[in-house]
Parts: structure tokens; C-alpha cells; sequence
DNA sequence: TTTATATATGCAACTAGTTGAATACTTCTG
DNA sequence: CAGAAGTATTCAACTAGTTGCATATATAAA
């Protein structure tokens, strides 16, 4: 499991301390196209991360908005997510609610399953588009990119295939479920 | 999330009374292409199920081996089955740690990257040499296949697409660290 | 004969992740 | 001026999932 090494990782490309409130904002666009959770989880994990030295806390006082505690990486911190990068990753497993519901189509009438495939693929077609809108807008000269830019690029990039992949299954699956049954 | 209903799915799929020892092998196989799990997991899920009453169990003993207690989807288990297939599923979060990794490629030599993203692809790879050949053997015929053949197909199609997208990425992106860095 | 492998189930302790609520302050909108 | 929305943090209780151990029997291999 990764979530510590996730925000970690947030942290470092960040590149400036930042507050759990911040970390949960990332985690809900760019990072989060990879690995959603909430804010609880996020401010428990710095608490941890903290008591473990692998960042540092300081509290901002501000006028106009409550205070708020901004963390850094620390060289050990940043050590062990290299360490950890260093080691190989396996696959994460898949746990698609929609492959078990087929596992057992039979139990319900085909309409049914078409129309989840279909609502399915609106979502999939939906960040498709986004990730694309993305790429058009950041990435269409990569070769002038930074560094930084160049490693968010080929995430973006997995998105891309990630969800074409999705909505071309869809469509398989629509059409055999429209035609491959007698 | 839904591993109670994926072990309600697994055993109205079967359609044959099935011990914990049973399901755990089918999780590291058919069903695990999806769905990872330990055995204690299951054997808690299984207890659990039945104090709901979505399953009953019966103790058979057994000479040769350790008695065994299979289970059994009651009518109650089939419709909340039913009723969890009705309701729309989102698509599941990625959590790849690869990744996550890719975002701070910069902190590390890009070799190391490249090796690791070798590795995954091999894996993915594997799974996909697996998958053609269960497609060859066992659905080579699709339109003669039985209904819960057919969704079975379906399903092996999906890992199919995930594993071939897996690998073409791997590709571009191995590319693009040796290639698109100055 | 010892060892490994397969069958078969379960407890305890842990880590990870979710849900719901509470608190508190500020700015913007009606 | 009331209420909604945004900023900011935390507690408590829960569900899900992992790791390690314990137990028991039978068969096949070394």
C-alpha cells in the first residue's frame, strides 16, 4: 500500500509546504485521477508521517482565514520514497463492480446491463474528454516541457489509454449484448 | 465496495454448494483476475453472509480429508444479489503505484523508471499471453457458448483490453523516457 | 522416514479506508 | 442580516483488507 507514499510524492512535486487542506484538494483533481480518498485520511496520515519524521509541520497563523499547519518533506522522507520507488511495483488488482455484475449477467434482464454499460461509458467518455481538453492545453509542445511537466504528461497519457480502453470494452460489450444473444 | 457481493456472485455462478477452501482457490484464479483476496478474508465474509441469511451452510464430513462446511445462496441472497446489480456502479479508482512513481520520476535515474516499467510490461505481458490462450480454447466459438459462457467471454474480453492497454502504454512511455529527454 | 503439498478452517492483531459529525472563521450573495 | 460557500482541522466509530499464526488430516515425493 501507497497512500503515504502518495502524499509524499504530492508533497515533493509540489515543491512548497503545504496544508492537509491542500493535499485533499490535489487529491480530488490531478492526483486523484489515480487515488481518491478524503480529508480525514489525509490529515491522519500527515499526523503519522509527522511522528515518523518523514515531514515536518509548521503552524501559519492568518488574519483572514483559521490557521493553518504546512508540512515539509524531510530528507528522510524523501529517502524513503526513493527507496520505495526503487522497489518493483506489481499491478494494482482491478475490483471493477461493473466485471462482477457480468460475472453474473444471467441473473437480469440484458436492458439492464446495456443500460449501466452505457452510463458506464458517459463517465469514461466524460474523463476522456477532460484528460484530452488537458493535453491540448499543457502538453501539445512536449519536448519544451520541464522535466516535472514531461512525468505529468506520461500520467496523462495513461488516463488517456486507461479510459479508451474502458469505453472501447463498453462498446464491445453493448454490441454482443445486442447481437450475440439469441 | 463489494466483496460480499462478489463471493454471492462467485457461488450463484458456480451454482453448486462450495466451502470457503473452494472460493478462496477460485479467487486466485478465475475470479481473482479481478478480485484479490486471502482466505481469511473470505471465511469472515462467508460467517458474516450467513448470519445475514444470505447463505446457509452444511457440515460434510469427510474421510479422506478435513470436513467441510459449503454454502449455499439462499432466496434472500439472490435478490440482494439482484437488487445490488440494479443499482449503477461507478468505475473503480486506479491506485497504481507505478504511477504514483511516474510523478517524481525526476527524483531518481530515468534507467530506473524504464527498468521497472520493463518489468511491468512483462507482467502485463504474461497475463495477456494467459488470457488469448483461454480465449482460444474456450471461446473460440462464441455464438455456440452457453448464456453464462457468453458473460464469461465478456468478462476475459475486459482483461484482454486492460492488459493489451497496460502494455502499450509501458511501450509509450519507455519510449518517451529514452527518447523525449534532452 | 522426513518433508512437502494439498485439503480445510479459524483467531488475533494490525493497517487502510469510509462515514458522519463537530468546530471555527471569513467572504460572498440575496 | 441571514444563509450559503469556502477555508481549515479533528474526533469517533465503523467497515474492509492484510499478516502471521495455529490446527488438523492425507497423500505423494525425496
Amino acid at each position: 500500500m501507497a497512500l503515504s507514499h502518495s502524499i509524499l510524492a504530492t508533497l515533493v512535486g509540489r515543491g512548497k509546504p503545504c496544508s492537509g487542506y491542500d493535499l485533499a484538494k490535489e487529491f480530488n483533481s490531478s492526483v486523484g485521477f489515480y487515488w481518491k480518498t478524503t480529508h480525514q485520511q489525509i490529515y491522519r496520515e500527515l499526523a503519522k508521517l509527522e511522528s515518523e519524521k518523514m515531514l515536518t509541520s509548521e503552524l501559519i497563523k492568518q488574519k483572514d482565514r483559521p490557521d493553518k499547519k504546512v508540512y515539509c518533506v524531510t530528507d528522510e522522507g524523501r529517502a524513503h520514497l526513493i527507496k520505495w520507488i526503487a522497489q518493483p511495483s506489481e499491478p494494482s488488482p482491478i475490483k471493477e463492480d461493473m466485471l462482477v455484475k457480468m460475472f453474473v449477467g444471467f441473473l437480469v434482464p440484458k436492458e439492464m446491463l446495456i443500460e449501466e454499460l452505457e452510463q458506464l461509458k458517459i463517465i469514461h467518455e466524460e474523463k476522456l474528454r477532460l484528460f484530452r481538453e488537458y493535453e491540448k492545453k499543457f502538453f501539445s509542445d512536449v519536448r519544451s516541457l520541464p522535466e516535472k511537466g514531461k512525468f505529468r504528461y506520461l500520467n496523462l497519457r495513461s488516463g488517456i489509454s486507461f479510459e479508451s480502453g474502458h469505453i472501447k470494452w463498453c462498446e464491445e460489450a453493448i454490441d454482443f449484448l445486442k447481437n450475440e444473444f439469441e
